[in-house]
DNA sequence: TGTCCGATTCGAGGGCGATC
DNA sequence: GATCGCCCTCGAATCGGACA
C-alpha cells in the first residue's frame, strides 16, 4: 500500500501529490532515490521548508534524532513522516527518513549534504539504505501477516552513522537488550542495523529460542523458594497469582507513594512504559543516561537474566545513587535482597552505584506539611554481602528454571518472610485440631511437637506448660464439650447496665490526608453503636462522607451515641482506645467528653479467652471465630463486606477515591459498610446476651 | 500496611554451693 | 581464695493475636 513513484493518473494532481512529487523531484536532482511514503500518510506530507517534508510539525531539528526517538519509546508519537536533510555548520548534515507507521518506528540518519563530504559515497550509501528501507517496509507486511508481528507491537529501529544504532524487537528475546545499550554514540552501520530487523521480521517463529528473565520481584520470590519461583514464571495464570481486591489496594498505594516520592526528587526523566514493555523501558532508559538526565523515574535493566526498575536513580558527580521507594515506616530486613539485586543489575550494566538508599515514610511527619513525608536510609554497607551473592544466586534460579519443577522441602519459608500463595499445593491440609492451631503455641514448638510425634491436640502429652487458655483449648477439644469457667458470672457482673456495643471502622492512609495525621495514622470514619437498656435496643451508626476531616463529626455523634451509659463494651478495646486517643490529641475542646468516654470502655474479648471456650474456636478468639460458634446463624457469610481490612479498604475508597465510583456504586458501598458494623456490634449484643446465659444470669 | 498488648524467650548478671 | 557450674531474677527482644 506504498505510494508508487510512477503517477498513471490523468486527473490534475492534488496538493498532497505536489508535494510529493516536489520531493521526488528535489531527490532525483541529488542522485538520490524517493524512498517509501505509507499512502495513508500522503494527505498530511507536506514540504515545511527547504529541503524538509513532512506529516507533521517540526519542533527540532531532525539532526536532533535523540529527542525524537525518545519520544517515539515514551509513546506519544502518532504515525508520522519526516523527510529532511538536516544539520549545522558547513559540514555537519544527514539525510533524515523517520516514519512511525503501524508498528514500525523507524529513524534513519545518514551523513549526507556536507560541504566536504564525497558527495558520491553518502549519495550512494543513502540511496542502499533507502532500499533497505523498501524491504523493511515489505518485511514488516510480511511479519504482520506471518503473526511475527502483530498491530500493537512496536518495532522500533534507529540506524543513525552519526550517534550509532539499534533496533528494538517487541518480544523480550537477548538481542534486543544487547542492542539497547549499543545507544551510546559509537559508530556503527545504519545498513547492518536495518538487514538485523529484516532478518528478525522474516524469521520463522522457532527459530527464536525463548530467553528466561525474571523480574526483581521474582527474583525475591526464589529466594524465598525456588518452587514458588518456578510456578510463578511456569504458570503465571494460576489462580493463585490472581491480585485480589486487597492485593490491588496495596500495589495502588505503593504506586501513590512512588509518584509523590519523585517530586521529592525532582527533574528526572520518566521511564513510563509499561512494565512488559522490555525492551522500550530499556532503551528509553539508556537513551535518558545517555542524555546525561540528572534523575532517572523508573530506569530499567536486564542483566543476568533478571529485569530491575529503580524508583529513582540520581546521578552524582562520580557515579550514581539508587533509592528504592517503600511505602513502609521503617527499613525492613526482606527490603535488603531487594536493594541488593537493584544495585547488582545496575553495576553490571556498567553504572557506577555510589550508594544505594531506602526511602521510606516518615513517622514523624504530620499533614499538612508534607516536606519530611520521605526519609532516605543509606543501605549501601548493609546490602554489601547480599549484593555478593547475586550472580551465583540468579544464575542457580535461571538455570533451575531451564528445568522441571524443583523438589523442595516445606519449612518455616513457605510463611515467612511472605506467605506463600501455593502453600496449599504443598502443605497436605491440617487435621482437625492441629498442634499449631493451640492458642498462642509458637511456631518452634508446634514443630517439635510434629516432630516428637504429636500431631494433633488429643496426641499431646497430659503434662507440658501451657497457659490457662491452652489447657481450656485442650481440654474442650477433648470432650468435645464447651468449657465455661465459674467466674464468668462476676466477670459479667462487673459490667455495669446500660451499657453501649461499640464497633469502630478506621481508615489509615499511607500518605496522610487530614491535619495533624502522620502516615498510617488510624482515623476512625465510622461507628457502630447498640446501646442495651433495661427497655430495649437502640442503634445508633455514622459513617463519614466525603473527603473532609470526618473526626469532628465523628467524635461528636459519638459522644451523644454513647450518652447516659455506665459500660462501653467493645471487642478488643486497645483498638477503640487508641482510636479515642488520636480523637483527643486532634480536637482538644472535646477532651474531657471523649477522656470520659474511654474511660467507660470495657473490653469483651479477655472475658470471653479467659472464661470460656467452644471446639469451633479453632484456637482464636477472634470475634470472627467466636460469633458462628456461641451464637449460630450470626456469622458474616451473608455480608458482602466480612472482615475489617476490607472495610477499611472500601471506606478509603468511598472517601478518598469516590471519582472512581458511579454514585450506585458508592450508594451501594455505604450501604455494604453500615450493614457490616452494625452486624460486628448486634454480634456483640447477642454474645453477651449468650455469655449471660452460659453464667445463669440470663433470662 | 500499621498499632497495641500480653506472653514467652533469651541473655546478662548475681548469688550460692561444690570442688580444687 | 579462686574457679566453675548451676540456678534464679530481671529487663529487653521477640512472637502471637487482636483490631482496622
Amino acid at each position: 500500500m506504498m505510494q508508487g513513484r510512477d503517477t498513471m493518473d490523468e486527473r490534475p494532481a492534488s496538493i498532497e501529490e505536489r508535494n510529493l512529487s516536489k520531493a521526488e523531484s528535489l531527490l532525483k536532482s541529488a542522485g538520490l532515490i524517493m524512498p517509501p511514503v505509507p499512502e495513508e500518510l500522503i494527505a498530511r506530507f507536506r514540504e515545511r521548508s527547504s529541503w524538509c517534508f513532512s506529516t507533521r510539525l517540526l519542533s527540532v531539528s531532525p539532526y536532533n534524532i535523540k529527542q525524537y526517538v525518545q519520544e517515539a519509546l515514551s509513546g506519544r508519537v502518532q504515525d508520522s513522516l519526516i523527510l529532511a536533510r538536516a544539520g549545522h555548520g558547513v559540514n555537519t548534515y544527514a539525510m533524515h527518513y523517520f516514519l512511525v507507521h503501524g508498528p514500525l518506528q523507524l529513524f534513519l540518519q545518514i551523513s549526507w549534504g556536507g560541504a566536504n563530504m564525497d558527495s558520491r559515497q553518502t549519495t550512494a550509501e543513502v540511496n542502499k539504505c533507502f532500499r533497505l528501507v523498501e524491504r523493511l517496509l515489505e518485511s514488516v507486511g510480511e511479519g504482520l501477516r506471518s503473526g511475527r508481528l502483530r498491530p500493537a507491537d512496536r518495532l522500533t529501529v534507529v540506524a543513525s552513522n552519526v550517534y550509532g544504532g539499534f533496533w528494538l524487537a517487541p518480544t523480550e528475546n537477548g538481542p534486543t537488550q544487547t542492542a539497547a545499550a549499543r545507544w551510546d554514540g559509537s559508530a556503527r552501520d545504519p545498513k547492518i542495523v536495518l538487514i538485523e530487523a529484516i532478518r528478525w521480521l522474516t524469521q520463522t517463529h522457532t527459530s527464536v529460542r525463548p530467553v528466561i528473565r525474571i523480574s526483581k520481584s521474582q527474583y525475591i520470590s526464589g529466594l524465598q523458594c525456588r518452587k514458588l519461583l518456578w510456578w510463578m514464571v511456569h504458570e503465571p495464570e494460576s489462580p493463585e497469582l490472581a491480585v485480589g481486591e486487597e492485593l490491588q489496594v496495596i500495589f495502588e498505594r505503593g504506586r501513590r507513594v512512588g509518584e509523590l516520592a519523585r517530586t521529592c526528587v525532582p527533574g528526572g526523566v520518566l521511564v513510563g512504559l509499561p512494565h512488559h514493555e522490555v525492551t522500550h523501558r530499556l532503551a528509553a532508559t539508556a537513551q535518558a543516561i545517555a542524555d546525561k538526565a540528572p534523575v532517572v523515574y523508573e530506569a530499567s535493566f536486564l542483566e543476568d537474566g533478571i529485569f530491575v526498575a529503580v524508583d529513582i536513580l540520581q546521578r552524582r558527580r562520580d557515579g550514581f545513587v539508587m533509592a528504592e521507594v517503600k511505602s513502609t515506616l521503617d527499613v525492613k530486613n526482606d527490603h535488603i535482597p531487594d536493594v541488593a539485586v537493584q544495585a547488582h543489575v545496575v553495576r553490571r550494566a556498567g553504572l557506577t552505584v555510589k550508594s544505594a538508599e531506602v526511602m521510606h515514610l516518615n513517622r514523624e511527619c504530620r499533614y499538612p506539611d508534607l516536606s519530611n513525608l520521605f526519609v532516605r536510609e543509606n543501605v549501601t554497607s548493609v546490602i554489601r554481602s547480599a549484593v555478593r551473592a547475586v550472580p551465583k544466586q540468579a544464575g542457580e534460579l535461571v538455570s533451575m528454571l531451564a528445568g522441571p519443577l524443583p523438589e523442595v522441602k516445606t519449612g518455616p519459608h513457605c510463611t515467612t518472610p511472605h506467605a506463600c500463595p501455593f502453600i496449599e499445593r504443598c502443605w497436605p491440609p491440617l487435621p482437625a485440631h492441629h498442634v499449631s492451631s493451640l492458642y498462642g503455641i509458637r511456631k518452634a514448638k508446634a514443630e517439635e511437637f510434629v516432630a516428637d510425634g504429636y500431631n494433633t491436640l488429643f496426641d499431646l502429652p497430659r503434662k507440658f506448660a501451657a497457659s490457662p487458655a491452652a489447657r481450656r483449648q485442650i481440654h474442650s477439644v477433648r470432650t468435645g464439650e464447651m468449657i465455661v469457667e465459674r467466674d464468668l458470672r462476676g466477670a459479667l457482673a462487673s459490667l455495669t447496665p446500660p451499657i453501649a456495643f461499640l464497633d469502630f471502622e478506621t481508615v489509615n492512609p499511607a500518605i496522610p490526608v487530614w491535619p495533624g495525621c502522620r502516615p498510617y495514622a488510624q482515623v476512625p470514619v465510622q461507628f457502630s453503636c447498640h446501646v442495651l437498656k433495661a427497655d430495649g435496643v437502640e442503634h445508633h451508626a455514622w459513617l463519614a462522607e466525603g473527603p473532609d476531616d470526618p473526626r469532628e463529626q465523628f467524635a461528636r455523634a459519638l459522644i451523644a451515641a454513647c450518652a447516659g451509659v455506665n459500660t462501653v463494651l467493645a471487642y478488643n478495646a486497645p483498638f477503640e482506645r487508641q482510636c479515642i486517643d488520636g480523637l483527643i490529641e486532634a480536637l482538644p475542646h472535646v477532651e474531657d467528653d471523649l477522656v470520659a468516654l474511654s474511660s467507660r470502655i470495657r473490653d469483651l474479648l479477655p472475658i470471653v479467652r479467659d472464661h470460656v471456650y467452644h471446639p469451633d474456636f479453632g484456637g482464636s478468639f477472634s470475634i470472627k471465630k467466636v460469633l458462628p460458634a456461641l451464637v449460630p446463624g450470626l456469622g458474616y457469610d451473608d455480608l458482602k463486606i466480612q472482615d475489617g481490612r476490607s472495610a477499611a479498604a472500601a471506606i478509603e475508597t468511598l472517601l478518598l477515591g469516590a471519582d472512581a465510583l458511579t454514585a450506585a456504586q458508592q450508594r451501594s458501598l455505604r450501604r455494604d459498610l453500615l450493614r457490616y458494623c452494625e452486624r460486628d456490634t448486634l454480634g456483640m449484643v447477642r454474645l453477651y446476651e449468650r455469655l449471660l446465659k452460659l453464667a445463669g444470669m440470663g433470662r
